[in-house]
RNA sequence: GGCGACGUAGCCAAGUGGUUAAGGCAGGGGUCUGCAAAACCCCUAUCGUCGGUUCGAUUCCGACCGUCGCCUCCA
């Protein structure tokens, strides 16, 4: 089997073949006007799964993801908070990195920013007009659609059918409707930078055909965003790019993840339906919020639901202990047993897929119930592979969110465990189960085992960690 | 209007032209336990509707119904 992933592109999944090595990715990030809500998650989640994968597969991945931390919005915001439009960036991206740390979303390799690359954006646009893609009206340069004949390959919209819906009302200079801004000249009081055509800042698309190019080359493996980003910013970035370096393709597969709806529409900042990533990640353990958006295939519909990720977190007791808590295991190397390399197996064909986190899940849960069924002989080695597949998908499961218990509180505890103990010894039911049940009510649970009695603490929904 | 996605058990969600249609949650029965908890075993789906292709379709094609999205900033 070889790894297939759906290529928006060519409209149907073909099989993965790299460029080179490293493999190369770029996914279009976010601009950082607000706190990332779950539709962001899901976006970071899975390509970082996408990552995660290509990783276990074998493959060295270079990755890289941008902010767009000038735009229209960063600056609207800034007036409604009454800082600088910098301030808003820093602010956000900030949180969308303290909320990606607990989502175990791996750093990229780079983060590139429109401010950070503004001279060599510059450049690009001047190449762009020496080539003859783009023309200059007033302080504004535009992209010139007509002279690249491909365009609307990535999303199907080209010729005549291109036209339809893009903005009737022609801006001033734009010579074709479906010509798109490369350099913006600044209204007063807005944040700008010098130009050869004055003071202004880059169109949208433009940024991130050169960050792409600059930390990453004229042409890359896997080009990824959401799905909203297909037309007109992925379309435009094609055009520009390959207008410019005469190579194609741009990128060599484009997967696109679809959208997290809340009651029936697409959440987004604009329609302020949104629920953001600290919220859920204060009320739901991050172990479930992960799994919830990893129970979904990245390019279907996900419905956000507060029922959904408490079922989610209803299942990580189980998966935690089956996952273990210090027990050396063997390296997925070192494993023998033919079930364990089975489920493996079986694992690895769901990533290969497109990608199936939600078939891959199906196969981690499985593999934790075999570590309950396996013979002595065998359970750590399904363990070993257990822990893989949490690795590849990137479940926190060994993060704990609440404090440690105190050496005291401990020795207490244990305390009342030998007490209930004695009392079972003599048959004190009542007594015994008061103990037990005084303790549940701390959050406190007690499981009696053929080795005695073993305790766990509930945190929040459905999560509990032995201490 | 143009382009596209989706409709599988109570809920969420994989998947397949023909043996038993994954997995999670919820529910039911059982084993274990002093009783529980955990664990294990068992049970719960004529795959939106109507046609067509086929020896055979939930899976392919068409129509219809329903839900959602892009075409404007959007992850």
């Amino acid at each position: 089997m070889s790894l297939r992933i759906f290529n928006t592109l060519s409209g149907r999944a073909e099989v993965f073949e790299p460029l080179g090595t490293p493999v190369r990715i770029y996914c279009c990030g976010m601009t950082p006007k607000f706190h990332p809500h779950i539709g962001h998650a899901r976006l970071f989640v899975d390509v970082d799964f996408m990552r995660r994968t290509l990783e276990h597969l074998g493959y060295e991945v270079r990755h890289v993801q941008n902010f767009t931390d000038i735009d229209d919005k960063t600056i609207l915001r800034a007036e409604e908070e009454g800082i600088t439009a910098e301030e808003v960036a820093r602010k956000y991206t900030e949180s969308y990195f303290a909320s990606m740390a607990q989502l175990a979303v791996k750093p990229a390799d780079e983060y590139p920013t429109v401010t950070g690359y503004m001279e060599r954006i510059i450049q690009f646009v001047e190449r762009l007009v020496e080539k003859g893609f783009g023309y200059v009206v007033g302080g504004d340069v535009w992209f010139s659609v007509s002279r690249f004949p491909d365009y609307g390959k990535l999303s199907g919209r080209a010729g005549d059918a291109g036209l339809i819906g893009v903005r009737k009302d022609l801006e001033p200079g734009k010579r074709d409707p479906r010509d798109f801004a490369l350099w913006k000249a600044a209204k007063p009081g807005e944040p700008s930078w010098r130009s050869p055509w004055g003071p202004g800042r880059p169109g949208w698309h433009i940024e991130c055909s050169t960050m792409v190019r600059e930390t990453l080359g004229d042409q890359i493996d896997i080009h990824c965003g959401a799905e909203d980003l297909i037309f007109p910013h992925h379309e435009n970035e094609i055009a520009q790019s390959e207008a410019l370096t005469g190579l194609e393709p741009f990128a060599k597969y484009w997967p696109h993840v679809g959208w997290v709806t809340a009651e029936g529409e697409k959440m987004s900042h604009s329609l302020w339906n949104f629920v953001t990533l600290q919220d859920v990640l204060e009320r739901f353990d991050p172990a479930a919020v992960r799994l919830f958006l990893l129970q979904t295939h990245y390019r279907s519909p996900l419905a956000f639901s507060e029922e959904g990720l408490a079922a989610s977190s209803r299942s990580l007791p189980a998966l935690r202990a089956a996952y273990g808590q210090e027990e050396n295991v063997p390296g997925v190397a070192e494993i023998s047993s033919e079930s364990a390399l089975h489920l493996l197996q079986r694992f690895d064909a769901q990533l290969e897929d497109d990608f199936n986190s939600p078939g891959a899940v199906g196969v981690m849960f499985e593999t934790a119930h075999e570590v309950n069924r396996a013979s002595d002989a065998d359970r750590d080695q399904v363990r070993a592979v257990l822990r893989r597949m949490v690795e590849v998908l990137g479940l926190p499961l060994s993060a704990r969110r609440s404090e440690p218990a105190s050496t005291e509180t401990i020795l207490l505890i244990e305390f009342l465990i030998e007490l209930r103990a004695e009392l079972r010894q003599e048959k004190q039911w009542v007594l015994a189960d008061k103990v037990r049940d005084g303790l549940k009510a701390l959050g406190i649970v007690l499981k009696d085992g053929p080795q005695g009695t073993i305790w766990e603490r509930e945190d929040r929904e459905g999560r509990s960690a032995v201490i």
